[in-house]
DNA sequence: TTCCTAGGCCC
DNA sequence: GTACGGGCCTAGGAAA
């Protein structure tokens, strides 16, 4: 074990699973709980490489590398690496070498390339084709699965394929890493070295993010489950007694067969709920329409069948009962109150009783889906879950926030997806801050819009983004004063403001409007924005700008340097690219001001998470104020070309479904 | 199993 | 003359 004398350092470890996390529990996919590191290893620009199985003696070589403030140590993915060696006992936060990482390079170099590992990296960065016996672990593990199974009851993992097949795979790993580095860090330095430079920083808050974790009230997500699978029940009775027997088609390589349904009717299958409208002898009237596919091109997919969503099982049902679909969604009605509510509206109003089919499935699917994506996971996936003296069992979810995921340069969250969180109903509830601490909600308002007024330079709207844009827009296109603008009338322009943004023409906003209950006719959309662009000339200038960028140097490039590589025919995109990316960007280099500085300064609160363009602090009552007003300050700071940013703030004290405004509690921060 | 489609939540 | 943006997750179904 020399120690390298190289300052160049590539470092990557294998472990035996991918979760760091543990419950002691095995997962659903019968994976061990709580990765762990096995060995590792190391290229130098000096050629010198090694591998070392983990060891004491090897782990304290690696420390005293990753603490050596001469080296460079680089990673392909540097979060992942660091979060596992956190469980090794290693202070990943206070590291003294300077961290690099590979991954973080191509993402902001090649935003828009689909994928980052490093065999692709070796493809396209270094022009390496013989790559395809790369994979030979993963190859391993497909030819020895069932095998190992066998004789181990459980699923192969990278710890128990053949150490020389490991090691080839290792030492590739760090050579290719070494080589890609080396072209990777021209490429940044040439184009984007600031906009790196945070992102790079930002692995540490990341980790340490995802290493604290939430707090979550486990009791109350298990009472909410139970109440959840009552609901369940009696709509799966109701819906039963209602439909069942059914005839349900399925195809079978490209035959129809029929098939009889009379035990239990599936309201998430299609093909159910297809056979159970023809039941009841409502013709079937609207159909899906094609998607465009993911990445790259224009083609579509899908499409054709039978629609059942929230917009077609509103138009099948007679108006009250929409109304009732409607406003139970924007209200977050329990299923209790929903079911009632339905009832009710079909009794007074003497409407047929399959009218209570399309409600019913709603809600059925709403509910299943509570179930499925958040109860269950925050019920199982928690760690450090302990009862607390009040009796409730509480534990700490360790979700993950990846800071490239997104092409714009937005944050994307998964396992579970906090940014999704449904804001009204029921699994907010199990979100709480830790004992004697608050969270604090930072958002900044309106950030895209103000961003889109700032690329589009229109005076009119830059003067009324401190008051409401949406309705100085609808008094500019309705020809009327702002106070007598409506509230129809607001919304409408609301509409028209984000579909404008995203790139919508006339007709799909027209459609987006009816969706939302502002029945609006192409014709009537192909009026508002043709008075929209007479009105506000510059945002058309705008759009067509950023074409004109895109076609002529192949990108566009947003404030920070980040770069949007997209084929010319995507160019209505730009807009929003621009206005999104912008606003990712700069929310980044606040959240790692504000990180840093809770360090600097040893502060006990954290950043527990980020949606987009809000940072939430959970900060000890000792240090709320302090803590928030400096975050608010760092945040405001960052004003960029003269257009003020401001940050407004919600406070949590027992659940996330209770954030309020600090001013109900009597405090404030301006 | 794996892949695709549909549906639905967030900003 | 044309185009709503970016994510994540789940269940069901069809082909293998």
């Amino acid at each position: 074990m020399v120690y390298p004398k190289g300052s160049i350092v590539v470092l990557d470890t294998e472990t035996n699973g991918l979760n760091p996390f543990s419950n002691g529990k095995i997962d659903q996919k019968g994976n061990l709980p709580g990765a762990r590191i096995f060995c590792f290893a190391y290229f130098t620009e000096l050629g010198e490489y090694g591998f070392m199985m983990k060891t004491s003696r090897s782990l304290a070589w690696l420390k005293r590398l990753l603490n050596d403030k001469r080296k460079t140590v680089v990673f392909q993915n540097a979060k992942f690496d660091l979060e596992l060696l956190y469980f090794e006992g290693f202070d990943v936060l206070n590291l003294k070498a300077h961290i690099d990482d590979t991954m973080i390079m191509s993402k902001v170099v090649r935003s828009t390339a689909p994928a980052h590992d490093l065999i692709t990296l070796s493809k396209q960065v270094l022009g390496k084709y013989d790559t395809d016996d790369k994979d030979e672990i993963v190859i391993w593990l497909k030819e020895h699965g069932n095998e190992f199974k066998k004789l181990h009851g459980r699923k192969p993992n990278f710890s128990d394929v053949p150490i020389e097949i490991v090691k080839r795979r290792v030492l590739w790993d760090v050579e290719t890493t070494f080589y890609v580095y080396s072209k990777l860090k021209s490429m940044v330095e040439e184009t984007c070295p600031e906009l790196y430079e945070t992102e790079r920083r930002l692995i540490f808050a990341c980790i340490d993010l995802e290493l604290y974790g939430v707090k979550i009230d486990i009791s109350r997500a298990k009472e909410l489950r139970a109440q959840a699978i009552k609901d369940l029940t009696a709509i799966q009775n109701d819906l039963d007694k209602l439909v069942l027997p059914i005839q349900v088609t399925r195809k079978k390589k490209g035959i129809e067969i029929v098939e009889q349904i009379t035990d239990k009717f599936n309201p998430g299958s299609g093909q159910h709920v297809a056979g159970a409208f023809n039941k009841l002898g409502i013709p079937l009237l609207y159909k899906t329409k094609p998607k465009k596919s993911k990445k790259g091109s224009d083609k579509k997919s899908g499409g054709g069948n039978w629609s059942f969503d929230e917009y077609a099982m509103i138009r099948y049902v007679s108006k009250p009962l929409a109304g009732v679909i409607r406003d139970s969604g924007e209200d977050g009605w329990p299923a209790s109150k929903f079911y009632d509510e339905v009832y009710r509206v079909i009794e007074e109003y003497d409407l047929d009783e399959q009218e209570l089919l399309p409600p019913l499935i709603l809600k059925y699917r709403q509910v299943q889906k509570m179930i499925s994506t958040y109860y269950d996971h925050l019920i199982n996936d928690c760690t450090d879950t302990h009862v607390e003296s009040s009796g409730r069992e509480v534990g700490i979810l360790h979700c993950k926030f990846n800071a490239q995921e997104c092409m714009t340069g937005r944050f994307s969250s998964s396992q579970i997806n906090l940014q999704n969180i449904p804001r009204l109903l029921g699994p907010r509830e199990c979100f709480i801050p830790r004992k004697g601490r608050r969270n604090y909600h930072l958002d900044y308002d309106q950030v895209e819009m103000r961003f889109f007024v700032h690329f589009s330079g229109d005076q009119t709207m830059a003067a009324a983004i401190d008051e409401d844009i949406h309705r100085t827009v609808a008094a500019e296109i309705y020809d009327k004063p702002k106070e007598e603008v409506t509230s129809e009338q607001r919304k409408r322009a609301k509409g028209t403001n984000f579909g404008i943004i995203y790139g919508a023409g006339a007709a799909t906003i027209a459609e987006t409007l009816t969706k939302k209950g502002l029945p609006t006719s192409t014709q009537e959309g192909m009026q508002v924005t043709g008075k929209y662009h007479r009105k506000f000339p510059s945002v058309r200038r705008t759009t067509k700008a950023f074409g004109s960028e895109l076609k002529e140097y192949g990108y566009v490039t947003n404030p920070f340097g980040r770069r949007y590589h997209i084929p010319t025919q995507f160019s209505y995109k730009m807009l929003n690219y621009m206005c999104q990316g912008t606003s990712a960007d700069l929310m980044k280099r606040a959240m790692v001001e504000v990180w840093e500085w809770l360090r600097a300064t040893n502060k006990i609160s954290r950043i527990i998470l980020t949606v987009h363009d809000e940072i939430v602090l959970e900060c000890p009552r000792t240090e709320e104020l302090e803590v928030v007003t400096k975050a608010i300050e760092i945040m405001e700071e960052l004003e960029m070309f003269n257009i003020p940013m401001t940050v407004s703030v919600d406070v949590v004290t027992k659940r996330w479904s209770e954030k309020v405004k600090p001013s109900s509690l009597g405090f404030s921060f301006k």
